[in-house]
RNA sequence: CGGGGCGUAGUGUAACGGUAGCACGAGUCCUUUGGGAGGAUUUAGUCCGAGUUCAAAUCUCGGCGCCCCGACCA
């Protein structure tokens, strides 16, 4: 892609309102919009990075046997009415201008809430296609937008009204091949964070409005974090303090290791919801002896948007963000710089517009800032904001020298000129 | 939902109750290309509504919005 045709500008000044780290850099660099408090458009640049997350949850969803789908955002009254659900404070209430079902009072009634959980959804669903245990175990997700009215958004992307989740929903014969998947789906996310370039702490935490026993958190150390979990400094293990009887200091209840307090921000979980929802919406099926029995689900979801926001806050530095390479918008931000002699100007440009020609062919992602009226120093700072891994410079400089410099954005030094003659060699390096 | 702060041009900021100003951006022209260039010129603003006043960005009330703390929260 062309910077010069892309349609989003970089913001010189941190946004004054924004306190939230992941929001000053993601509106600065424009990678997105806030339309309103908690609810954003994700540009072009923010976008690219949206869908590398979704790649690889995608990519470790399916390999656990996940099939993908995708569910309706406009969830009928009596799917949560059958669990009790439909009247919690979460979510907001589809009314219509004209509604047919205008009480005597004439007010307006919600014949439809707009989805913050679809446990419900797919139990509905399942229930049209599970009737025998060789129906089981099965597993479905969707990636989608999610709407919960909360009551205070805050901290960018970090707690929004509206937001991208993946959701994964699994359906058992039995309570054991539903905590077998438990750990599968556990470790498949254990990966999409570490894919991610973040640390996740496996912490146990309550149910809330999904369960009634113990869940799990995957928790990224941060003082930003809502959450406070207690963690032990020796095994990892961790319980949040929404629950825990542990304090600061006190012996991990596995290993005996010294527990200590952290905040932490919750970029998934996972819940063992049992029969709960099988019981409210009673989806049975018929085990080999042909008794009745009510199918054991499991859900588990990702805060997509809250991932990426995650990933912001983490990797950065004072001149903006450090995109992982898994999830950067492109592998590579192509400057061209002119210097003062004129004679080197027509072949700058012609050895960039091949290098960006080259790389694409490639596979390389690039961003290609060919923008002719912006000094140097803009172009070296939006590079340094977007954020991209690898930096790369045609200039009067480079030119009888090398293919380009290269610097890594992680890095304060570029590599060594001579080391980059070909596109080959560039390559080979970026990957 | 309780508490606090705030709302001036695209962005960032000034203005005692008395001419809405500055910088960046954007447009045009010229000069500029290794860390957010220079000159000339143009552009664009007081969140909405009521009130007090000769006069309101400024004071009062109401609404809306944003940020923060708390409560709540997969």
């Amino acid at each position: 892609m062309r910077f010069s045709g892309l349609f989003t500008k970089t913001l010189r000044e941190i946004p004054a309102e924004e306190t939230a780290k992941n929001a000053q850099l993601l509106l600065r660099g424009g990678f997105v919009f806030k339309n309103s408090a908690g609810v954003y458009s994700f540009l072009p640049l923010g976008w690219r990075v949206m869908s590398k997350v979704i790649k690889i949850i995608r990519e470790e969803m399916n390999a656990i046997g996940g099939q993908e789908m995708f569910m309706p955002a406009l969830v009928e009254k009596k799917y949560l009415e059958a669990t009790n659900r439909w009247n919690l404070d979460v979510g907001f209430d589809v009314v219509t201008k004209k509604n047919p079902d205008a009480d005597s009072t004439g007010s307006r009634q919600a014949g439809f809430a707009l989805g913050w959980t679809h446990e419900e959804v797919l139990t509905a669903i399942a229930s049209k296609y599970v009737s025998s245990y060789k129906d089981l175990p099965f597993a479905a997700y969707q990636l989608q937008t999610k709407f919960r009215n909360e009551a205070r958004a805050k901290s960018g992307l970090l707690r929004g009204r509206e937001f991208m989740m993946k959701d994964l929903y699994s359906f058992h014969a039995d309570e054991k091949d539903l905590f077998d998947y438990y750990e599968k789906v556990k470790e498949a996310y254990m990966k999409i964070f570490e894919r991610c370039h973040l640390r996740a702490i496996y912490t146990v935490a309550g149910g809330g409005a999904f369960t009634i026993s113990n869940t799990h958190e995957f928790q990224i150390l941060s003082d930003v974090g809502e959450d406070t979990i207690l963690i032990c400094s020796q095994c990892e293990y961790a319980e949040n303090s929404e629950i825990t009887k542990l304090k600061e200091k006190d012996e991990c209840p596995k290993c005996g290791g010294g527990m200590f307090e952290a905040k932490a921000i919750e970029a998934g979980n996972i819940f063992p919801l049992g029969t709960k929802y099988s019981e409210a919406m009673d989806l049975k099926f018929v085990d080999e002896k042909g008794e009745k029995k009510y199918v054991v689900m499991g859900s588990y979801g990702i805060g997509v948007s809250r991932l990426m926001a995650v990933i912001a806050e983490i990797h950065n530095d004072e001149k903006g963000i450090i995109w992982p390479e898994n999830v950067a918008p492109f592998n590579a931000h192509l400057i061209t710089l002119f210097g003062k002699d004129n004679d080197f100007q027509e072949d700058v440009k012609k050895k960039a517009e091949k290098l960006y020609e080259d790389l694409n062919k490639n596979g390389i992602e690039v961003l290609f800032d060919d923008r002719k009226d912006k000094s140097p120093g803009e172009k070296l700072a939006d590079a340094d904001l977007i954020g991209c891994p690898y930096r790369l410079i045609v200039s009067p400089n480079t030119i009888s020298a090398a293919l380009c410099e290269v610097k890594k954005r992680a890095n304060k030094k570029p590599e060594k000129l001579s080391d980059f003659q070909n596109v080959e060699q560039l390559i080979k390096y970026m990957k």
